[in-house]
DNA sequence: ATGAAAGCGCTAACAT
DNA sequence: ATGTTAGCGCTTTCAT
């Protein structure tokens, strides 16, 4: 005789001797006898019973977020999925996660989890076309981009002010007299990237610097390794390198140092996230903090105010940080 | 006027002017005339109706899997959470993320999640206490831990052999003739910590070695880098130091040659897991690869025979694999 | 405080 | 092929 089932409210209610809405009153915590709530649990105590969480979603509202993710092995990301997660569990929410490979399949991506009747989604990924934005826009439940803006789509989004990012990274060149900039850049397909680009291209013009040689086309060690190959293999070598982030400065270090290039007597470099391993002494490197836990919490504040009904779409950007440290230069 | 609630079946199937099992049919992809799905899916269009997915917990299974994880910020789970997205997602199921801050909330984590009537829970939290095993043993939901194993319990387990990889590097270590060794540890509440100890000990103690000197406590990189400065600060240095994962080994570099110890010249490492930046030029270590696609995968296949109905509840040691760097000084 | 009964959105079994 | 009906496990009236 198995019983493999899983019990039923009614099976406690019967194994307790009380009716079913006994049951559901002593598991939702309602007003219940002292005498009435040990019976039942002592019967769902022996039969394993546990309510069924999900069918909250029927009565009520489910407490599901959708949190769709790509890149999670750029080291940037996994300590914003952590502070997601605490911070949605730490509100009630629990967290249903989807995997993005590229843009690709975005789209269904967020099909699938609305599927799911998820309460609110926060999507990560920064290769998000227009369209599966205008899909957000379009959906009654409320999205958050995360580090993505789309211009002209009416949806929420919290990210780093990557165009003043990159004005101060060229301000800071200027200021140490670089003359030679180089761009190791992360895919153009992200908004964060081109915004990075564009800052640091637009003040570098207005200062009179001149314009840098950019290579590079995703967040990887290996791509910031082959783009400083590039880098060195130019008829005149760069004095400063701005790399759209921290994975693609170490990939970049590394090549430069093995080639005798040296970090920063011979060039500067400048990263962008401020993983914690930017901090290490094996890179020490000079970069621009992306305050994630005070975007996360904004995003999550976002969120939960759309999801409590307000209308409002906010698209804030907050600032990046300059983290000095050992891979400029000091001015001359 | 505003159309908040999400639409129902019922509200297709007035729209399109069928019944409702129509629109089940429809969306079920069973049998229907093109006539009534072409009705169906432009209603539904109309709508913005879509299925909810969760409701299959009632009539059917649900395709939930529950993912509880610690340590996400240590650069090996990352890889390994991604892999389980990706081959859980592939099956068919979905993932619900529990994160885990070190052992405490174990177990109303697990709890959390069974309530949430998962198919099957994986579980890779290092720091999983007997009792907590002990509830997923007797739960009726099939649960695999990964890189953690319960000696005496009755749980499925996949894990390096993590014994075997201790003694690999105690044998590496007596080969290249080296006399003071070290362990820098990860937490001993780890059974696999323990046991990289216990192999490393034992086989070095065979072979008529000294017994190493240990330090450390978590798998960091600032750690890594205090037990070194410990360990800089005994009477004498060691010779080796095998660390108990990459990231202990790249904090201990670090430390090292801002000592101006010389690795390997002064002093040999080895390290564990092999995530990608251990290939690094920056490190190059010498480290005991995970085979973590396949730790995955068999975890993945474990887990679904279970469901599949299964009762075998196999314990499942996959050997590491000995990746020769550069921090391994050249054998005499 | 408790039980009976209705209903949530869907699938499945039963009719036609 | 389609509609009708009966549940699934719960929460929520509504009585008592």
């Amino acid at each position: 005789m198995k019983k493999r089932q899983q019990p039923s409210s009614i099976d406690v209610a019967h194994h307790a001797g009380v009716s079913q809405s006994a049951v559901s009153r002593t598991f939702s915590g309602r007003s219940v006898s002292e005498e009435t709530r040990r019976k039942v649990l002592r019967a769902a105590d022996e039969l394993g019973y546990r309510p069924n969480a999900l069918l909250r979603v029927i009565t009520q509202q489910s407490n599901l977020i959708g949190v769709v993710m790509g890149e999670i092995t750029n080291p940037f990301y996994p300590e914003v999925l952590e502070a997601f997660l605490v911070a949605l569990e730490e509100r009630g929410y629990r967290v249903m996660l989807k995997h993005l490979n590229g843009a690709k399949d975005a789209d269904a991506a967020i099909e699938e989890v609305l599927a799911y009747k998820v309460r609110g989604i926060i999507v990560t990924s920064s290769y998000l076309g227009p369209e599966i934005a205008e899909r957000c826009a379009k959906s009654d439940v409320p999205v958050v981009l995360f580090n993505r803006l789309i211009h002209g789509v009416d949806v929420s989004a919290i990210s780093c002010d990557n165009v003043d990012a990159g004005r101060m990274v060229a301000n800071l060149f200027m200021d140490c007299g670089f003359s030679r900039p180089a761009f190791i850049s992360g895919s153009l397909a992200a908004s964060s990237n081109l915004d990075r680009k564009k800052g640091f291209f637009d003040r570098l013009a207005e200062r009179g610097g001149r314009e840098p040689v950019v290579f590079g086309d995703e967040h990887s060690y290996e791509v910031g390794a082959r783009a400083a190959a590039d880098l060195l293999a130019q008829p005149e070598r760069p004095d400063c390198i701005f790399c759209a982030s921290d994975v693609l400065a170490f990939g970049a270090m590394d090549t430069l140092r093995a080639a005798g290039c040296l970090v920063p007597e011979h060039v500067s470099i400048v990263g962008f996230d401020d993983i914690p391993m930017a901090a290490w002494g094996a890179f020490n490197l000079t970069t621009l903090r992306q305050p994630r836990r005070r975007m996360v919490k904004e995003a999550v504040e976002i969120l939960l105010s759309r999801i409590d009904g307000s209308s409002a779409k906010p698209v804030r950007l907050v600032p990046a940080e300059l983290v000095m440290r050992g891979t400029l230069k000091a001015m001359a």
